[in-house]
Order: C-alpha cells, then structure tokens, then sequence
RNA sequence: GGGCAGAUUCCCGAGUGGCCAAAGGGGACAGACUGUAAAUCUGCUGCAAAUUGCUUCGGUGGUUCGAAUCCACCUCUGCCCA
C-alpha cells in the first residue's frame, strides 16, 4: 500500500490541493513539506501530536520534514476556528514556549543528519519592513477574496482587527520564503487553516510562477464534533510536568465507544490490517481497545516503560490487582496539619481532588468521596499524620479520579 | 469624527431599586444504572468558621436606608453614517 492510500484508509486527509501530484511526490519521497506550530503554550498539546505523528509517517518514507516553529507568527495570533481575540503574549513568553516546543519534537522527529529541519519564522518575519511587504506580498492578495475565507466569516460578527487579519498574509509568506530558501514544495496544517495555506500556494504561484501543494488533515474530532485534547482542567499536554503519564492515559482509556476505532486509525502506528480486524469488536472486548488506544499514545508519547506502568496504575485501580505504586501522590508535610490533624475537605483540597473547601463539601455530601475503599458520608472527618504514613492512603472523588495521599 | 446598541457567574442568556449568589439552557461535577462507554433519571455548580456571614453583574465615582438595576465619567465590543 502506498503512503498516500495509508493516510486516507487512516481517515487523516482532509483537503488536498492536487491529489495526482501529491501522491506522486509523497509516495516517493519527493516531498520536502513544512508544518507550522505557533508557540501558544509552553508544551506541544494533542492536537499537535497529530501533525507529528503525520512528520513522522512521512519522514518514515523518505520525505523531508520542516518544523515550523510560529515565533513570528504567534506575535500576531491566528484567528481561525477562534470567535475571540487571542490573548497577545508578550516576546519573552513566545520565545520560552518556542524553547519548549523544540524540545518536545527532538523526541518525535529524527533531525539528524539534515533528516529534518527546524526553524523559527520570527527569523525571517520580524525584520520586515512594512512597506516593502506591502508592496511586494500586499500586492498580490484581494482583501475581498480574503473576506470571503471561512475562517474570517466566522469572525466577521464578533470583529476581527487588522493585526489577525494579517495572519493568512504572514503564514502565506512563511510557505513563499521556506520554498525558496529550503525548496519545500507542500505545506500541512489542520484543517482549520485551509485557506491560510491555500494564500501561500497562490503567493508561490504568483510571485515566482511555480506549483506547491497544500494537504490538510482532518481535525481531531469526537462523535459530537467536539475537538479533542480538552479537558475541564485544560489541554491533554505531552510534557509529563503538565500532564502525567497516567492522567494521559487515562484521558484516551474514556473515550467514547463511537471513537474508539476512529482515533487508532488515525493517531497509532499499528498496522492497518490489525485495525481492521477490531472493527466489530463490541461491548468488552471493545473496551480493551480503549486500553490498546491508551496504551500505544502513551508509548508513543512518554516511552514504554511509563506506558506499562500507567497501565499497571489503572488495572490496580479499575480492576484490582495490578500496581499501585504508580498512580498519582501527593505527599503532604507537617505544616498542613493543624493541631496534629487535617480534615478530610482539606485533604480534598490539597490532594487536587476538588477546588475549594466548599467544593470538597458538595462531594463529600453527595456521597463521591471515598477513602481506602470507604465511602466517607462526615464532613468533619480527621485524619492525622499517622493515616498517611508508610503506604499512604489513597482518596477517591467519583469513580476515576484516584490520588494517594502520603506523609513525609 | 457622528448616531445607535451592548458588556451579568465556565459559556449562552434572563433580570431594569429591596422577594438576587442572581431565572432558564448548555457544559462541568456527583449519585443511580453500566463496561473506566453512550443514553436516561436525580442532585449540584461564588467563597467560607455554613439554617449564618462575606465577595461578585466591564471600571471609577455618585444618588439612596438599600444598586446588577438610577446618574456621571471612563474602557471595551458590535452595527449604521463619514
């Protein structure tokens, strides 16, 4: 099977810009393709996970990556998919973040030996001079056609101000400069930057009359059309600081029946043929799937080894048995006890269980907190230091959210 | 620059002097049912020393016994005109 055939069985293209001639350049290693990720956070997220995975799939057949690394273009704020304003981040956080994503990807991508290459576009884009930029990239885009792009729809009832308006311009000028300079020919992106990408063709196409291509990839969507990767606290990081290991994968172990299939196709390595036949797994046995789902992101994501004993975590706690030493702790010191004691809604609280005193109240009074497989129905239950030597005790909120408590 | 409309809790959105920690919906959280799924039903959703107290309705001042609600100024947003 070819590459090209393995991405679409995969459900992982979305929109292409020439279908015969990616094929032809992507299935035979003539691709040299860019993917931008703008710095809005500290940590590479889920969603950027996808565009890695898709670096390394084509990396695997001989194609050149480029990592786009949106210094430049973060300075600006992309607005699409967005009904609101990006919060603007000063430079000094966009170069932190910049640092960090590059760290991340050096586990994902092989850059040795000019396998890969990893740039930043505030190289190239924040010495512009405004004039000649009108002038010479301005020139070539019509406002109206701009106006009628999807992305800016969404945003022409909440207001869009010039600075994001710019953004198409400025990723279009990303794709122009990378093909000269590096003669990347194909640009990837979500879907959701579609026409962003399709301004960079046509930039190239004017500017120096020559051909490059555009191929989106699907977002990554649940059954209710939902993006993926969020959570009530946050994104599903991969820096295991933000995010552990076991909350990660616990977060892909809870999906949906209806996704379950859907994200193996689209995020694992496993071959196709396997997946397949899992196809009309139901009831339990699709179930394990969930667990083969969690299991391999997580590999992918943190090693082998904090896979395994992610996993070990969940079976000691789902299932019985299995291995408690790796599910999350918190450790607590002598200067959260009052008196020698801690109630248990303080322990809630610091144990990361619940928000507030008063939320670790409602809990406990509805009955979602149990301690060492006690469901605790008192308010003022106290615990002292000695509860929480040795092995620690291990405090549950609801049905998954498990943390052991230890004393030091 | 001129005119109009608006800013309410995680989101949408009611509330136009006391009965307001603020309707309703969504989401989140918890309980029941399950398979660590979905659907459904129930509860719950500012904070706290918790039948009470404290802080909140874009900001700052003011009127009033009492302000999300009235007044002034400011900030921001949308629409129309230029």
């Amino acid at each position: 099977m070819t590459l090209y055939d393995e991405l679409v069985k995969r459900g992982l293209i979305a929109q292409v810009t020439d279908e015969e001639e990616i094929k032809s350049l992507i299935n035979n290693g003539k691709a040299t393709f860019y993917i931008g990720f703008d710095p809005t956070a500290d940590s590479l997220h889920v969603g950027h996970f996808m565009a890695l995975c898709l670096m390394k799939r084509l990396q695997m057949a001989g194609n050149k990556p480029i990592a786009l690394i949106g210094g430049g273009t973060a300075m600006i704020g992309d607005p699409s998919g967005r009904t609101d304003m990006r919060q603007m981040m000063t430079a000094e956080t966009i170069a932190h973040n910049c640092d960090c994503f590059k760290k991340q990807m050096s586990r994902f991508i092989d850059f040795s030996e000019g396998k890969a290459l990893m740039v930043n576009n505030a190289d190239w884009l924040t010495d512009l001079n405004y004039i000649d930029v009108l002038r010479e990239v301005g020139a070539h885009f019509s406002v109206n056609r701009m106006l009628t792009a999807e992305c800016y729809k969404q945003r022409m009832e909440k207001g869009l101000s010039f600075l994001e308006f710019n953004y198409m311009i400025m990723q279009s000028y990303d794709f122009y400069t990378l093909f000269q300079k590096y003669g990347c020919n194909m640009e990837f992106g979500g879907d959701d930057q579609w026409s962003n990408m399709l301004g960079g063709t046509e930039l190239i196409r004017r500017k120096l009359g020559k051909d490059a291509y555009a191929m989106t990839i699907n977002l990554l969507l649940n059954s209710e059309g939902k993006k993926m990767g969020k959570t009530q606290s946050g994104a599903v990081w991969l820096d295991p600081e933000k995010t552990s290991p076991f909350e990660f994968f616990q977060y892909w172990r809870n999906v949906a029946d209806s996704d379950v299939l859907k994200f193996i196709r689209m995020l694992t390595f496993l071959p196709l043929d396997e997946i397949d036949a899992m196809e009309n797994w139901e009831g339990a046995q699709l179930n394990e799937a969930k667990e083969i789902l969690a299991f391999e992101l997580t590999k992918l994501v943190h090693g082998e080894e904090e896979a395994a004993k992610a996993k070990d975590a969940s079976h000691a706690l789902f299932a019985g048995g299995g291995d408690l030493a790796n599910m999350p702790t918190v450790t607590l010191s002598s200067t959260d006890f009052s008196d020698g004691d801690m109630d248990i809604l303080a322990v809630l609280v610091k144990a990361g269980l619940c928000t507030s005193r008063s939320d670790a109240r409602r809990a406990v009074e509805q009955g979602g907190v149990s301690a060492a497989d006690q469901k605790i129905t008192d308010i003022k239950t106290m615990y002292s230091a000695d509860s929480f030597a040795g092995e620690g005790m291990v405090f549950k909120r609801g049905k998954k959210k498990f943390v052991k408590v230890l004393f030091n």
